[in-house]
RNA sequence: GUGGGUGUAGCUCAGUUGGUUAGAGUGCCGGGUUGUGGCCCCGGAGGUCGAGGGUUCAAAUCCCUUCACUCACCCCA
């Protein structure tokens, strides 16, 4: 009979990696609730609704890449491609602004999309999502960014690169746009399918085009820093301003826009050389309307997104070698008496927090030391039925081969012992 | 959705102009060492050659179809 497998693009974490998985966790935990964070945990499954508002019908994400469905109550719903709607959702559901607008929230867990998978791009993916909702200051944006590379560079990763840009906000966006159309009018022809038909669509997104036609063309085009307004010049020269304050590098780039539309203001990615086409490990920005625009108050935002697939696969591979805690004790019995004994004993250290393993395949001690082996284990308690006999075993230390006697019949002392 | 690449042992891969019983390394199990791991030596198990069809005296090898995986485009974390 055939074995089944795994959906296409969804994968397993297996044991030997769920290691580090846990350690980067653990890495964020630490880190997020240091700069006040609290995590959040919101279901992946939402009605369908909540992203076509949130993220916008035209996007890609929303248009041809959601696992989008009808229940059995024929309601239709939605597996999450991103994380933000939701969270905003449970801000408002839960009045958290009404006890404190300022809320500074992370969570961590699966996402969703529909795409054909690549090195670096699954359908079902992970990310750290941080979003500080109810502050406009600048200096929040660069608080935001400074934790993150903090947390970046805290669980090994080289240079990560910071890229900036500022999309401005609903009074000087649309100029922005306006000059944008009439800069392309006329050049339609000179460029790709793709974009032609996003001059009707999301004529921004032309500037993200990575053809070589198109991106001659945008070299010439006008860049929004030039029609910002007032405030959101002022804001962005806050937010370098107060990156400067901690030494954080970053490259402005003036043609960094983001492919979901709720974005104003600062937004901002961090790119690595090490994943190929995938090269986005962080996608981040400012959201001022978002929660408005989802039914709520007038309340200003900021979050990120750090692909948790695309994290790992940069990591260095030793990076959490002290994390992964090694094994300990093994337990190698021989003969009836002494299976009975050990069964005993072992299941005892495990119920005071030691690490213990055995064998229960009755085979001989070279194999039983070879397990002990392969599971790295550092201390290896040999016993026999002559050691049942004498009360007497054989501890040997796996390193140092050294091998010292160890009383059977206080199992306190023992354990005192092994501690 | 569109292109390219790859499918042979658990894993990584050889396999000649089609030719007889399909190999190596590694891992696993056992022995050398009657109760002591890693190194070394020896042995063993493990394969519908991705699947289906075709050509041929003969197919892992050639042709067609299909599936899976993978990389890239698109898009994004």
């Amino acid at each position: 009979m055939e074995i089944i497998t795994a959906v296409k693009g969804f994968k397993d974490i297996l044991p030997g990696e769920a290691g580090k998985w846990q350690y980067v966790e653990d890495q964020a935990r630490k880190i997020f609730s240091a700069f006040g964070c609290l995590e959040i945990r919101v279901p992946i499954l939402e009605k369908t609704d909540l992203f076509a508002r949130g993220i916008g019908e035209a996007t890609d994400i929303v248009e041809k890449e959601m696992y989008t469905f009808r229940d059995r109550g024929d309601d239709l719903i939605t597996l999450r491609p991103e994380a933000t709607a939701s969270i905003i959702r449970a801000y408002l559901e839960h009045h958290l602004y009404a006890a404190d607008p300022v809320a500074k929230l992370y969570t961590i867990g699966p996402m969703f999309r529909r795409e054909r998978p690549q090195k670096g791009r699954y359908r079902q993916f992970h990310q750290l999502d941080v979003e500080i909702l109810g502050y406009e200051d600048a200096r929040i944006d660069a608080e935001v960014i400074l934790m993150l590379i903090h947390f970046l560079k805290s669980v090994g990763l080289k240079s990560p690169q910071l890229e900036l840009n500022s999309l401005g906000c609903p009074s000087c966006r649309p100029s922005f746009r306006e000059s944008i159309l009439q800069f392309l009018q006329g050049k339609e022809g000179d460029l790709c399918e793709d974009c032609q038909r996003r001059i009707s669509t999301n004529p921004l997104r032309v500037f993200d085009c990575k053809m070589e036609g198109c991106k001659q063309i945008i070299a010439q085009a006008p860049v929004i820093q030039d029609f910002l307004c007032g405030g959101c010049r002022d804001h962005f020269a806050g937010v370098l301003a107060s990156l400067a304050v901690f030494d954080i590098p970053y490259t402005i780039n003036p043609r960094m826009v983001r492919g979901l539309d709720y974005y104003t203001r600062t937004t901002f990615e961090i790119t690595t050389d090490f994943l190929g086409a995938q090269n986005a490990i962080v996608g981040g920005g400012r959201y001022d309307g978002l929660i408005r625009d989802l039914g709520g108050p007038d309340i200003p935002g900021i979050g990120f997104a750090i692909g948790f697939e695309r994290l790992l696969a940069m990591m260095p591979a030793d990076q959490c070698d002290d994390f992964i805690k090694p094994p300990g004790l093994f337990i190698a019995a021989l003969g009836t008496e002494a299976q009975k004994f050990a069964y005993q004993l072992c299941n005892r250290f495990r119920m005071q927090g030691i690490p213990t393993e055995m064998d229960y395949t009755a085979k001989g001690l070279k194999s039983q030391m070879k397990r002990a082996d392969r599971l790295k284990c550092r201390k290896v308690l040999i016993i026999g039925d002559r050691e049942i006999e004498t009360q007497q075993a054989d501890l040997r230390d796996m390193q140092t081969k050294e091998q010292i006697k160890v009383r059977l019949d206080n199992s306190d002392e023992l354990i005192k012992l092994m501690m």
